[in-house]
DNA sequence: TTCGTTTTACGAACTGCTTCGTAGACTGGA
DNA sequence: TCCAGTCTACGAAGCAGTTCGTAAAACGAA
């Protein structure tokens, strides 16, 4: 069930933004959205691997290739979390979450929102 | 201020865990602790590593060396949530909680603690 | 003292990620 | 048609992390 791939890297994670940023892209677009930190073929390259394995999707149909995400960014977000709790918090996410709590801050419209989130997820207690 | 050191990866985390749980420990005791996966060599050589970033601490006054973590547990987990905020949720820790516990369930207790947590913060509403 | 055991140190191999240069194919305009 | 510009593909290099074998030093019991 859950997703046994390896989380994105940090550079993979990049360009995945980029994508969930901008939608469907190509490799120009990627490229200039990164800054001119990376050569237009390395974003190439990366997006050439990141194809093969199945981070992203590529449309071939027109001869400038077009790149999307292949999962959302929820998804990915959520795999990220689970990992992090699995690796550095025995697996408790609730453990994970009072960590995040104390080591950013944020606004009081955000804890809100978590109390709202918090709240309704008590009142139904299931998982999933 | 905020740490500028490269978060531990996943085999250092992993003999992190066991100091952290047993408290200072020599390379036989943690090669052991982790099971048969690991050679004893390549547990020492992880810990010489791991003392040349600062990771760990060594006392080296007997001739077998004893290991201690040079962070706690704490502090190293806020470090990685902070990456991982930074990294995948925009630098907002509140949207990481949120998938945080959408990813995970959590008892009825953790939830109450995190509740207790957040009527705290929000009682203080300290400003960024 | 001698010898088997334990320990540290070191180096070499291997893997995965990242970077970018170069080559070759394709395109559109002059 | 020809050429400058754009694109994909590929390979090679570099680096960090991981693994483990081997060597050498220290120790302690016989």
């Amino acid at each position: 069930m859950t997703d046994r791939r390896r989380s994105p890297t940090d550079t993979e994670l990049a360009i995945l933004r980029v994508l969930w940023a901008h939608g469907p892209s190509t490799v120009r677009e990627v490229a200039e959205e990164m800054g001119r930190e990376s050569a237009y073929t390395t974003v190439l390259k990366l997006l050439q691997i990141m194809t093969g394995k199945g981070l992203v999707r590529r449309d071939e149909s027109a001869r400038t290739h077009v790149y999307r995400a292949a999962r959302s960014e929820r998804a990915t977000q959520r795999q990220l979390v689970r990992e992090l709790a699995d690796r550095a918090f025995g697996g408790s996410a609730a453990r994970l979450v009072m960590q995040a709590l104390a080591a950013k801050k944020a606004s009081p419209e955000e804890l809100a929102a978590i109390r709202e989130l918090l709240a309704e997820r008590e009142g139904k207690r299931e998982g999933t």
